[in-house]
DNA sequence: ATTGAAATTGAGATTAAGTTGCAATAAGAA
DNA sequence: TTCTTATTGCAACTTAATCTCAATTTCAAT
């Protein structure tokens, strides 16, 4: 946790930025979540929290720690930018539950070695990808055939 | 050419839903393009060439196309959802250059078969996914290397 | 061919994520 | 402590996408 402040101190005075309490919040709030969110949560949780930090500084500190390397962008989800935090986690991919909206993180040393070969192929450089995988996680699909063993349950 | 409109008529009936000339207009201009589009491309596309439908209606009828299983949303773009028409081509996966824009199409059996084990093996069911790539394209490369090879080329 | 219920259209209003301009304020190097 | 420069909060703005609603059109049943 200190470990981020310090390298988000150090993005900062690298290239003349400050380290406001505002930023220090917003910092601390995405390191201790341990799951995917997007401005308007941090914000709200910050504000029931008294933490009065306005919607505008939330939404120019994000991008900051992105390119801090400390979090990335993930799947879009319902129009918002949801984010991440990367720095000790290790690169995953995502499903994504249609029922539910769970998500399932996994990683493939074996697709991410296919990637580099067919990037090679192309002469592509790659820099990042995304894989997100939508479906049907196993509860949503028990709950799908329950439905269809209780035929007198109609929708509406 | 032909087949989409027949498809897409018979997704229309079977839900009581109407062919009208707007919808055949989007239909014909999406299949007529073989590249990416979003909706104000391909409204701005209609409008030039006198064929005034409204935004609302290509708004409205891109949905449709997706449902019908004949185009599918792709990568957003610079904050625009865009699509590409499925029929007739097969799945794919992209890379995007961040140089330049460009889009590399590709399919990997290998990638696609890992992708069912890894669901297989968190039961997960799998109803699509979308692999996307950034990175650089061989001539953004070039360009790159170019620039690094004459120091009085200063960015501004 | 006519009719009529139900779907669709276009225009403009609306929503909501995200960005921006600006005056007041704060950070931090000197 | 001083002073330059960055940052903040607020509200105004931008923009993709959706919604509202009166007028129109489709198409299945006569
Ligand atoms: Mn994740
Ligand atoms: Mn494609
Ligand atoms: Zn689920
Ligand atoms: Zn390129």
């Amino acid at each position: 946790m200190e470990k981020v402040v310090l390298i988000f101190k150090d993005y900062l005075r690298k290239r003349g930025l400050k380290f406001t309490p505002e930023r220090e919040v917003v910092l601390r709030e995405v390191f201790s979540l341990h799951k995917h969110f997007d401005a308007e949560q941090l914000y709200q949780n910050l504000y029931k929290r008294k933490k009065k930090i306005s919607r505008a500084s939330v939404y120019r500190t994000l991008p900051l720690l992105v390119r801090a390397g400390l979090i990335t962008e993930t799947l879009r989800c319902q129009g918002r930018t949801s984010y991440e935090h990367i720095f000790g986690h290790g690169h995953h991919d995502h499903m994504l539950c249609i029922g539910c909206g769970k998500v399932i993180e996994f990683r493939s040393e074996k697709i991410e070695k296919l990637q580099k070969e067919i990037c090679r192929k192309y002469g592509f450089k790659p820099v990042e990808h995304r894989l997100g995988i939508k479906g049907y996680c196993r509860e949503c699909q028990k709950k799908i055939k329950m439905k269809k063993k209780l035929p007198l349950d109609r929708e509406k």
